[in-house]
DNA sequence: CAAGATTGACTCGTCAATCTTT
DNA sequence: AAAGATTGACGAGTCAATCTTG
């Protein structure tokens, strides 16, 4: 069972090199755009969860906290301040007055707009000079440790992998674990079939914008 | 400039990868054993403190702090419940008083022991249907296009990339970058010599365990 | 009663102020 | 004065309790 300590050394290195590459792209893309783009009074999660609103078919409280991997509770403190701040808008359930339906205001949107284009710009330039069959070659290797890792977690059922705003209808982890994702569970288990008339298409609107 | 919406798709559906495994490694490799070797009561943040000490050569707050990426008032905070729990000890600088060197106890060291060999067999598992080859190609991917990102930074010169844990002395981002990192910078110029020779055999010996 | 959302007490992070040592 | 460490007030997250609606 023990490998090979040189096996055990390029397993940490790659480790590592997935590390700061993910931090790069949080800490310099991320975060440096959205300084330029709002300066300093709005937070990573708080512009998180409007994405997730822009993006996703998630409109409701119980659904954005789903997704972006937190506490109902915090999920509607952060709504709480973009409501203050007028990038967001709380709006009554439709067919269940229970639940809050969150919308982008004029504001919000053009915030998105302008933050959008700043990135695809910036990833464009990086990833230029790499083609995309590598790129896809990549993604491919490490779905499939993923899948290993869900796999032989005790609660594979219950762990979610905050894929967040990067939600594929048609994710390779969901497939080769075989089994839904939290948010999947919820919603096939929950959601009226009222609703999900109207998702699809705003769904399919926010994936044409990205 | 504009892209085609097809590479747009492609980055988009790789960073998503990425970030479902780096996900993956920290909420269901890392926090599963943390729960299974010590409990509930160890943060994971608390418990990379103790790696931190064990595996580099850092020893006091200020370099901790720098190396996890986090305040020096939280590094302090964390010894402090770490001392509490009898995981470290606190013990005066050598040749400077002002400075806290901190130490394993005998339990921390069991503990650190008892985690890395689960990690390292359940990583072993994922991994060993992977060529070494593949995996070191892919990491020099993503090591070029963190350099990319860093080298695109207004900041560069202050951005951290969070290696923690996994720092290593050959960076192959800090030769792309031609910089040095936040603690390379604060090391060469702070480090006296008479600790320099102390140090390097710690590291040393901290990094054949790995 | 069950479910969605909110509020309150608490934890862990940050920054600014302070204490000690150089 | 400058640097290392600590402390306090505050921000953002968690869980548990509560309020409202179905």
């Amino acid at each position: 069972m023990a490998r090979n300590p040189r096996d055990s050394q390029v397993i940490h290195e790659f480790l590592g090199s997935v590390q700061v590459f993910s931090s790069a792209v949080k800490n310099v893309v991320e975060k440096e755009i959205l300084k330029a783009v709002v300066g300093d009074d709005l937070t990573l999660s708080q512009f998180n969860l409007l994405k997730m609103v822009a993006l996703t078919d998630a409109r409701t409280i119980s659904d954005v906290a789903l997704f972006l991997a937190v506490s109902k509770a915090a999920a509607s403190k952060a709504a709480d301040k973009l409501v203050r701040r007028s990038l967001l808008r709380r709006v009554e359930g439709k067919p269940d007055r229970r639940e809050i339906r969150l919308e982008l205001t004029e504001s919000s949107r053009r915030l998105l707009a302008r933050y959008d284009e700043q990135r695809e710009r910036q990833l464009g330039i990086i990833f230029r000079s790499h083609p995309a069959a590598v790129l896809r070659r990549t993604a491919y290797l490490l779905d499939h440790l993923s899948a290993g890792l869900v796999n032989q977690s005790a609660r594979r059922e219950e762990v979610c992998l905050q894929c967040g705003v990067y939600f594929r209808d048609r994710c390779l982890v969901r497939q080769l674990t075989r089994r839904d994702c939290f948010y999947m569970n919820r919603r096939s288990r929950q959601k009226r079939a009222a609703r999900a008339a109207e998702t699809v298409e705003t769904a399919a609107a926010g994936r044409k914008k990205s």
